[in-house]
DNA sequence: CCCCCTAAAGGTCATCTTGACTAAAAACTA
DNA sequence: TAGTTTTTAGTCAAGATGACCTTTAGGGGG
């Protein structure tokens, strides 16, 4: 804070929680961590992951350890950044609620569910989570669809899309995380192009993988780029707020 | 929030303050507006203004509540966006204090200053404010940084650089804009060919405007554009963190 | 064993955009 | 009238992009 003014009547204490809003693909399509709720408000609702900042905690390290409690994966190398906060009354009944939206983006890993929280919490759709009107508790609903417009725009211009790769991973494996989050398909040759000579975005293994069908893929792993310049073109279909079929 | 734990031991109440980044252009060079702390902490020190949200007051009706205290300007033109919230345990001695920063964007008018906060703020250069270290109270050096950063960014893919400027502007007024805020100098014929042929990002007015010397300039208001794509690359130099000079 | 199917990988080509420059236009000044 | 200054208009080569075609390298079926 800063203002000089501190006269105690006008402004009041709050409940500061962080909330997550984890990605991952799969079956090719993006997917997003809810918990069933089993108390009120809301109780029976879903939404998402969260909880209490603890005392001394900085608000980063809250959002690692819910990430951690809830998806049971502590990896350092996991997606997580700040989105943005949430503080209007009466987003949470119970009181003033300041909560710090995190995005989380994570592969499809065996889920070795080790969560002490991890009670009712499964992998949704994202079409089906926004698609279903107030099926989210709290202001998860406007969170979820800012978060997703986040990951859209950050698949541009930057190569956070390996985040949801397991290393080792093949040219195609990246792009279907592309058209999982955009909701749209690209044309896998000039989407190669891009990725393989955008420097530093990947880095080849020198080795391939045998799939069911189809000529052996080349595995590559992350480059240490993290900015993709010229960024990758999101066509329009999906350029702006939501996909076609939503 | 949304975490099922409620155990009041494990977490606090927090203060919730809004902290404002504002900058505009006052000579051709980048400014922030910052105030004298009055008191302790940091009595004496340079700060960002900001003060406490207000019992059931949303947060972005906080932040246009300081801007219009501090500026004097109601403006719903001036771009007033969320940057991104600082709450680590210690920014504020006072005890746990959760501040959710803005970044405001404003011509320099005259300042018809009507503020009430307003005693000693003042408009100093972004360059001079983050090279002497230490000089700003709190954390508020992160968070200048942040906002300067996010700045250059949105140059980039937005159209809020007009955001700068006084209706009607010409070309030039928009690419000193670019050049302040970028810290490097814009070839002039190849920004104006960028600037104009982008849909909808500037609209002719017609008029022109005779300088001091030189060719009259054309006149032009904003567009109903808000992104810019493609984007408006912004050469190397300054494209990473921080500006030559600093 | 050969042909077909599939997906990866590589190539072509017209179009756009950009950065670096050159030059013309339109005002004022000496 | 010549010189200065800033705006505005080209030119041109290099690079990126979208649409599309072809080749490569696997597996499987007949």
């Amino acid at each position: 804070m800063s203002g000089q003014r501190d006269r105690r009547a006008e402004h009041e204490q709050a409940s500061v929680t962080v909330d997550l809003v984890i990605f991952t693909i799969r079956g090719d399509e993006l997917q997003v961590l809810l918990i069933e709720r089993g108390k009120e408000p809301f109780a029976g609702m879903q939404a998402l992951p969260g909880g209490y900042v603890r005392i001394g905690e900085p608000l980063h390290d809250a959002a690692r350890r819910e990430l951690a409690e809830e998806t049971g994966v502590d990896d350092r190398r996991l997606h997580l950044e700040q989105l943005r906060s949430y503080g209007n009354p009466g987003r949470d009944p119970r009181g003033r609620v300041v909560t710090v939206a995190y995005l989380a983006l994570r592969p499809d890993l065996p889920t070795p569910r080790a969560g002490t929280d991890a009670s009712a919490a499964g992998w949704v759709p994202v079409e089906e989570a926004l698609a279903e009107a107030d099926s989210l508790a709290f202001d998860h609903e406007v969170i979820l669809q800012d978060a997703l417009e986040k990951a859209r725009t950050k698949l541009e211009y930057t190569t956070v899309a390996t985040a949801f790769c397991v290393e080792p991973f093949t040219v195609s494996e990246l792009r279907r995380v592309y058209e999982a989050v955009w909701g749209i398909a690209l044309d896998p040759s000039n989407f190669r192009r891009k990725v393989t000579r955008a420097e530093d975005f990947l880095e080849a293994t020198g080795e391939r993988r045998i799939l069911d069908a189809g000529r052996p893929a080349a595995l590559y792993r992350r480059g240490g780029a993290a900015l993709l310049s010229p960024p990758l073109h999101r066509p329009e279909d999906a350029s702006r707020g939501r996909l076609l079929s939503f």
